[in-house]
DNA sequence: CTGTCTATAATTAGCGG
DNA sequence: ACCGCTAATTATAGACA
């Protein structure tokens, strides 16, 4: 498989000549398309131990066009929307980060959710979950319980109003019978939930509902 | 379907805008990593109508240093890297010229491929053949019955020398039977050929070689 | 307009010729 | 070294908030 490269100097004499050439390529290429879609000029500089002398884009007279114009400003002007290459890392960095933590969100929610599924089909016993776990279950199954809920009153309010819809959902204190498919891999989303799981589900739900998600010291150990 | 963007000035201002913003922001971030990767220096300005002032990458004193090296050049030497836009866009198009062509090539390919098989289960009547295609078709067929014919000799010759391998093809000479498997989609590549059709289609693709795939007056129209 | 999201297009790392 | 390929990563167009 195709490793991501670490953003660092490749060691590596060979791969970084031909990484450089590739690369090159490419921002050339980049540099044209956003003139040419953009209407702007713009200029690059390459300046490798490759070839004895610079390249540029798009051509001698043109970079300095754009290099002359940009020396023309006060040195005040030119500052000011200037990015140094550190506060540019830095920034990339800060995004990353936030990229980074909206992932563990996401897979702590699909966690919680897997959890949640498993235990109606009664495999609870292979977590322990800690003080954090429980207060973020807990508020997963009111969420959920919430949406249903709201799902049921509006079918209900419909089947009242007008007899010609049939009820789509059974009563929520229908028998239950959950297992009747009993391998589901994939757990709709909470938020877009169409008809699948929800209707028997709820009655369990409650009863799931955890007993002591309460307020045990805070706990960032994730485990779940 | 997102579209594949034309390469040229995008009229909506708005949108133009926005592909501005983007694509400078990824212009940077490449140069950066160039830089990074591959330990050159680099500068790029751009000069928008967005901005009062251009923008530039790494710094200023980074692009002050890169282009005075730049300026320091003789003309004659700055003048030999350089790629003027229009040798870059002719490139481009070269390239990409180069590109479709193999895409026609494989295309035509696939057709050819797809007739042939197609004539393997009887569905010859539907096409009308000009010379050309007589001709394609034929080498085509050629090609595939020398590579079973060299897989025979192999195998063959492997079948006597060593009787532990059991032989893997039946004789050229057996009886035919295509249809066993009657709605084939997917026909192997000619030159990966592993161990499904090639063996009873001997005979019959001989038989099929079309009589008259000579030389009638080339003519290039695509149709097949 | 500015920002976020997602499906698709574009770039490119690693490999084999 | 340089090409071409392909699978993977990355950039981004367009839709939406």
């Amino acid at each position: 498989m195709r490793k991501k490269v670490k953003l660092s100097l490749i060691e590596n004499a060979t791969t970084r000549r031909k990484t450089f050439l590739k690369r090159k390529e490419g921002l050339l290429k980049k540099v044209d398309e956003l003139a040419t879609l953009c209407d702007v000029k713009a200029c690059a500089v390459v300046y490798s131990p490759y070839q004895s002398t610079p390249e540029v884009w798009p051509s001698r007279e043109g970079v300095e066009e754009v290099v002359s114009n940009f020396m023309e400003c006060s040195v005040r002007e030119r500052t000011k929307n200037m990015v140094d290459q550190e506060t540019f890392v830095r920034q990339s960095i800060a995004k990353e980060n936030e990229h980074l933590n909206k992932l563990r969100e996401e897979n702590r929610n699909s966690q919680i959710k897997e959890f949640m599924f498993g235990c109606l089909e009664g495999k609870m016993e292979a977590h322990h979950l800690d003080g954090r776990d429980k207060r973020d279950l807990k508020s997963f199954v009111d969420k959920y319980l919430n949406v249903i809920t709201h799902k049921i009153e509006i079918l209900t309010k419909n089947g009242e109003s007008s007899s010609s819809l049939p009820p789509l959902i059974a009563d929520a204190a229908a028998p239950i019978n959950l297992n009747q498919n009993p391998n589901v891999e994939e757990h709709e989303d909470i938020l877009s939930m169409e008809n699948n799981h929800q209707e028997p589900v709820t009655a369990r739900l409650a009863a799931l509902t955890i007993a002591d998600a309460d307020v045990s010291a805070p706990n960032n150990t994730k485990k779940l």
